[in-house]
RNA sequence: GGAGAAGUACUCAAGUGGUUGAAGAGGUUCCCCUGCUAAGGGAAUAGGUCAGGAAACUGUCGCGAGGGUUCGAAUCCCUCCUUCUCCGCCA
């Protein structure tokens, strides 16, 4: 959510800025400058009016002490406290309207980010490792891990659905310490690790901007107001909502594993084989809580930290700087991680770094001081994947396989299996 | 799931309709006293909205959340949330 005065003090940067985002705008931003002059008039209004309440309500204790006459008192009091209650009601319609706006408002882009429409301008910052050349015929990872037996596509389809896979035998083993190496190293690296519910309410949705917007990609709890995380982003920044933090406790960096559980809807035939786009996968989530003065410098590590599990486990990747137009609703900017995926011939999306400044602190209401007295600020708040443990899965499969058709298991996994 | 109790500021806690626009204590910070330490004395101490102001500040809101009753609610009523105790169920 942006802040209000932000809007206030200069509507047409909003209005320009939110196009480069390729959202669709259906708000005005002239019926929100509107419904803020009302509303701060209002609010004005009840001040003055529940002030002179306050006086009344002296007066009349006093007079009641002395025994006088009180009714034409209680009478003057009643006028005004109806008063006060109408204007009250119409106070919280302008404030409800208000919030919904600034909600479906996205983020500004930070002035970094590449100005572009669709992710062909997206800036390639750097490139990772050496792409293999192979001297056989490659087989894609959802080939080899069927002809291994250890993914099984088909029975995840039996027993739930499209998008759905089991990992069986050494597949599962392999998941498995690819998740306990992710959480060591980001761990080591200074990441305290949480192991957060995979299960939210609705407010915690709201607070990292899954809702309201984007309520048709989530699985909700039918008949409840629980959703099943898309990610552990929401469970582990949502920690602090509603929180003052001391200063001297920031950066909080946290580590999370958690199974993500996403509808996709919308993306059928997109990228439909193998592991790449699932309902259900496992994913190692990287969370930071800053001062706004460190937040972009703490972006850079933040992908750096995220970056370091591939290049120990050797995999080639590059880091792409997301252009205004691909920047998700409440990005000021973000890095794209994308693992060299040989069945593909590109690189595909494994870890998505972004920093969202004070745009969820402000949904949440995260907020730090620097002492007793001063007045709270809003943290920034970012977050990476450290990265996707099933896109890591095809990864190893397809870059590390032989011609007889097995593969490699990196050498640092090999201490986890 | 059933029954009961409770939620007040950093912590503990008083408070059953107007003198609480939240007592008191502890903690913390600052100051005084003191040769130093202890003891003692004094002051400050939640957050939020808006308006005015360069700022200090002033006003308003605020007692788990949201509604309601009332001229007036921390206090009375309703719904919800959380915690604790007991019962039931259970990995």
């Amino acid at each position: 959510m942006l802040d209000i005065k932000i809007v206030r003090e200069n509507p047409e940067r909003i209005k320009e800025m939110v196009k480069l985002k390729k959202v669709n705008a259906n708000f005005e931003i002239e019926d929100l400058l509107k419904i803020d002059v009302e509303r701060r008039n209002l609010t004005n209004k009840i001040g003055i009016m529940q002030s002179e309440r306050n006086d009344f309500n002296k007066k009349i204790f006093e007079i009641k002490k002395s025994g006088e006459d009180l009714s034409k008192t209680m009478l003057k009091m009643k006028n005004l406290s109806d008063k006060i209650s109408s204007f009250k009601s119409e106070l919280s319609e302008l404030e409800i309207k208000q919030k919904n706006i600034l909600l479906s408002i996205p983020n500004l882009p930070h002035e970094s980010v590449p100005i572009g429409l669709s992710d062909k301008e997206n800036l390639e910052i750097r490139k990772v490792g050496n792409v293999r050349k192979f001297d056989f015929k490659i087989k894609s990872h959802w080939e080899i891990g069927k002809n291994l037996d250890i993914l099984d596509f088909e029975r995840g389809s039996k027993v739930s659905g499209s998008r759905f896979c089991f990992y069986k035998n050494l597949g599962a083993k392999l998941e498995r310490a690819i998740i306990n190496f992710f959480l060591d190293t980001h761990t080591e690296n200074g990441y305290s690790e949480i192991f957060p519910p995979f299960i939210v309410n609705k407010d915690s949705m709201f607070g990292t901007g899954q809702l309201p917007k984007f309520e048709e990609d989530m699985f909700k709890l039918e008949n409840l107001n629980y959703f099943l995380i898309p990610t552990a982003e929401v469970p582990v920044t949502n920690l602090h909502r509603n929180e003052i933090l001391s200063s001297n406790k920031l950066p909080l960096k946290y580590c999370a594993y958690s199974a993500c559980f996403r509808a996709e809807a919308g993306s059928a035939g997109k990228d439909t084989r193998g592991l790449i786009r699932m309902h259900q996968f496992n994913k190692v989530e990287l969370v930071k809580l800053c001062k706004p003065e460190n937040s972009y410098e703490e972006l850079e590590l933040l992908t750096q930290d995220a970056e370091k599990v591939l290049k120990l486990l050797a995999l080639p990747y590059r880091v792409v700087s997301l252009c205004t137009g691909d920047l998700s609703f409440c990005s000021a900017k973000t890095y794209d991680i994308e693992v060299w995926m040989p069945s593909y011939s590109k690189y595909v999306e494994i870890s998505s770094c972004s920093n969202f400044e004070s745009y969820q602190a402000r949904r949440m209401s995260i907020k730090y001081k620097n002492n007793l007295k001063e007045k709270a600020q809003l943290v920034h708040t970012l977050n990476g994947s450290g990265v996707a443990v099933g896109r890591t899965v095809a990864a190893i499969l397809e870059n590390y396989q032989k011609p007889n058709g097995t593969f490699e298991i990196p050498e640092i996994l090999k201490k986890y299996m």
